[in-house]
DNA sequence: CCTACCGATCGGTAGG
DNA sequence: CCTACCGATCGGTAGG
C-alpha cells in the first residue's frame, strides 16, 4: 500500500503514478488499428492499459473523443504536408514529388492514426467530420496533379483525378505493411515509391 | 410454440415472398463494406432487407456465416486469377502484367467482398482463417515479381518483396474510389493500372 | 479542493 | 417469416 499512514507535507503526487491522457490515447489507437474501432471496447483498452474503465474514463470523455483525437493528428499531419509541399518554390512536378516523399514521412510519423483515418466510414459525426477534412486534402492534392500534368511534366494521357487517386492510393497502401525499426527506413521508402510511382517499375537502359 | 391451433392442410408456400441466402448476403457485403463489420448489426442487415432479425437468421447461421462466405468469394476470385496468369506462357514480365490486370478485374467484379478481405483484422477464426489464405496469394504474387526481377524486365535497384507490395497495394487501393458504372470500364482500368506501375506516371518522349 | 484511480452498476443493445 | 425473449456485454457513470 502506498503511504497508509505517513501524511508526507508537501502536496505531491496523491494516488497511483498511472497513465497520462498521451498514454492512454497511444494506447487506443494501437488497438483501434489492430482490431477496428467498433471491435475495440473500452474494457479492451482498459484492460491493454492494465487499470479499470474508469480510469480510462478519467483522462477521457469518451470512446469516441480518442478516435477524434487520432484522426486529428493524423489529419494535421498530413495538412502541413500539403500545405509545405504546395508552398515551395520550383515546378508543380517538383511539388507533386515532394508531397508525395513529405506524405510517406507522415504516414511512417503517425502511422496507427493515418491507418485508422484511411478506414473511417462516417457512422458517426467524428468520422464524417475527419472524412470531409480529407475529402479537402485530397482535392489539394488532385490539384497538383492537373498542374503537373498542365505543365507537361506528368503523361497527358491519363485524367488527373484518376492520376492522383492511383498516386495517393499507392502511398496509402503503405500503411497495410510498412513497419518503422525494418530495414527500410522512413525516408529511403519515400525516395523509393516516388521513385517507383513517377518511374515506373520496368526495368530501362538506365539500370543497367 | 408454433401452430398451436391451426394446422394448414395445404402445404404450399406460406409467409412472404421474402429474400434468399443470396440476397442477404448481398445486403450482407453492401452493409459491411459501407460501415464495417463489426458496426454493422444483424439488426441493421435485417432493417436494410425489410425484415427482422429473426428472417434473417432463417436464411444464415450466424453474422460470422456471412463474413466468410463473402471472403471465401474474395478469395477465390483472386486465386483464380493468379491460378490462370502463372500458368500462361511467355516471360515472367507478361505473366505478372497479366496477373495485375486480372486482378484489377476481379477487384471489379467482387469489389464490395475484396474492400472487406483488405480489412480485415483477424479478430475471429473466419478472419484468421482468411488472412492465411490472403498471405499466400501474396507470396506467389512475390514470387513472379521476383521472377520479373531475375529475368531482368523489372528494375533490378529494388527489393523484390518491396515491388510487390508497392504494386499489388497500388492495385488494391482502388477499392477505395473505382465506382462500376462511371466513364472507366473495368477492361480500361486494368490497363491503365498496369500502364502506370510498370511505365510510371511521368512524361517520356514517346508520350509526345 | 486536487489527481488518480477502484468496485459496482447504470440504461440500452448486441448476436442469437 | 414474426413475436417474444435469453445471456452477455456494450459505453458510460455513480459514490468513495
Amino acid at each position: 500500500m502506498p503511504t497508509p499512514t505517513s501524511p508526507p507535507p508537501a502536496p505531491a503526487r496523491r494516488g497511483r503514478p498511472g497513465h497520462d491522457r498521451e498514454a492512454v490515447l497511444a494506447a487506443a489507437v494501437e488497438l483501434f488499428t489492430r482490431q477496428g474501432y467498433a471491435a475495440t471496447s473500452v474494457g479492451d483498452l482498459a484492460r491493454a492499459l492494465g487499470v479499470t474503465k474508469s480510469a480510462v474514463y478519467h483522462h477521457v470523455g469518451s470512446k469516441g473523443e480518442l478516435l477524434a483525437l487520432a484522426l486529428d493528428r493524423a489529419l494535421a499531419g498530413l495538412e502541413t504536408a500539403v500545405d509545405e509541399a504546395t508552398a515551395a518554390p520550383g515546378s508543380a512536378y517538383a511539388r507533386l514529388r515532394a508531397v508525395v516523399r513529405r506524405s510517406v514521412e507522415v504516414l511512417v510519423a503517425e502511422q496507427a492514426a493515418v491507418t485508422l483515418l484511411l478506414r473511417v466510414h462516417g457512422n458517426s459525426d467524428v468520422e464524417r467530420d475527419a472524412l470531409a477534412r480529407r475529402r479537402t486534402i485530397d482535392e489539394r492534392l488532385a490539384g497538383l496533379v492537373r498542374a503537373a500534368v498542365e505543365e507537361g511534366s506528368l503523361r497527358a494521357d491519363l485524367d488527373p483525378q484518376l492520376v492522383s487517386r492511383l498516386l495517393f492510393g499507392t502511398v496509402n497502401s503503405l500503411v497495410e505493411w510498412y513497419r518503422p525499426g525494418g530495414p527500410v527506413g522512413a525516408e529511403q521508402l519515400a525516395e523509393v515509391v516516388a521513385a517507383v510511382c513517377f518511374d515506373g517499375l520496368a526495368a530501362r537502359p538506365r539500370d543497367l
